[in-house]
DNA sequence: TCCTTCTTTATAATAATTCTAAAGTAAATA
DNA sequence: TATTTACTTTAGAATTATTATAAAGAAGGA
């Protein structure tokens, strides 16, 4: 795949998700999906990896936009899960949660209400420390 | 179970734990853990319903503090799963995370490397939009 | 090219949380 | 019990992640 065709791909991408092809979407782009194994990042990591692997400038917010519109094109996912907020709850026993994100609710589920049949190992020199169920809800 | 009972079995609770019964503490601490039903909040939440519900007044930062020693003494338990920051994966298709917190990195799960075989059903007039399992690993 | 619309940018604003330093309180000691 | 020490609370400043704003810049069509 000549570098060419790996350009018009990008700009296709973007054309198709109704987002033109500026130039810093199109750096972005490269970066983000020009790789063979997936890649996950926060803002703040995408940024310090621009900054040193391309020659080009970005404001932080055009980071934050382009990924969000990325996101909403279907091109990321958003591992978000709780948004800023941390939760707190007095059942200290282990369990799961339902998440209602109309309203911000959580809501407890059994240990015992889930079953988990297949689970894969820990990566090298892992151990898993415990398995959270996120049921996220909408109505 | 007298108030009295109840006033030294909180005292109890802080004093094992290694933490003074102090005037907050205590008023905090009978506020979480006097209840029937487990409770979920978070700070801000917490912080309007001391307001509301008991005479005295709490600085928003000892309310932080006494939440997270609640939380270190094990009489809590956090449901943050991603601290602050969202994390974005060009990886769109279903799938589930490992979550290694002593380097922040998150790890794919193909969605077919986890089998759940129970599942509670959602509650009255929502729907289940998807089902996230996080593994947190340790080393 | 000209115009309209969308984007980027720098900066300000917001929200959640943590830090700091001083004042206050509980426990330990004399 | 009085004194000392160590831990806590407090108000406010600082920090961090993110979003909003408004002006300047770039893209696409007539």
């Amino acid at each position: 795949m000549s570098k060419n065709v790996k350009k018009i791909d990008i700009f296709n991408k973007l054309r198709s998700s109704g987002l033109r092809p500026t130039k810093q979407r199109v750096e972005i782009a490269k970066y983000l999906f020009e790789r063979e194994k997936t890649f996950h990042f926060t803002v703040e990591s995408l940024d310090k990896l621009l900054e040193k692997k391309t020659t080009s400038k970005f404001a932080l917010a055009t980071i934050y936009n382009t990924v969000h519109a990325f996101k909403d094109a279907g091109h990321l996912s958003e591992v978000e899960v709780r948004g800023k907020k941390t939760y707190f709850d007095t059942n200290v026993s282990d369990h799961h949660h339902f998440y209602d994100s109309e309203n911000s609710e959580l809501i407890d589920i059994d240990a015992n209400e889930i079953l988990i049949q297949k689970i894969p190992k820990a990566p090298n020199g892992k151990k898993i420390k415990n398995v959270e169920v996120f049921i996220n809800l909408k109505n």
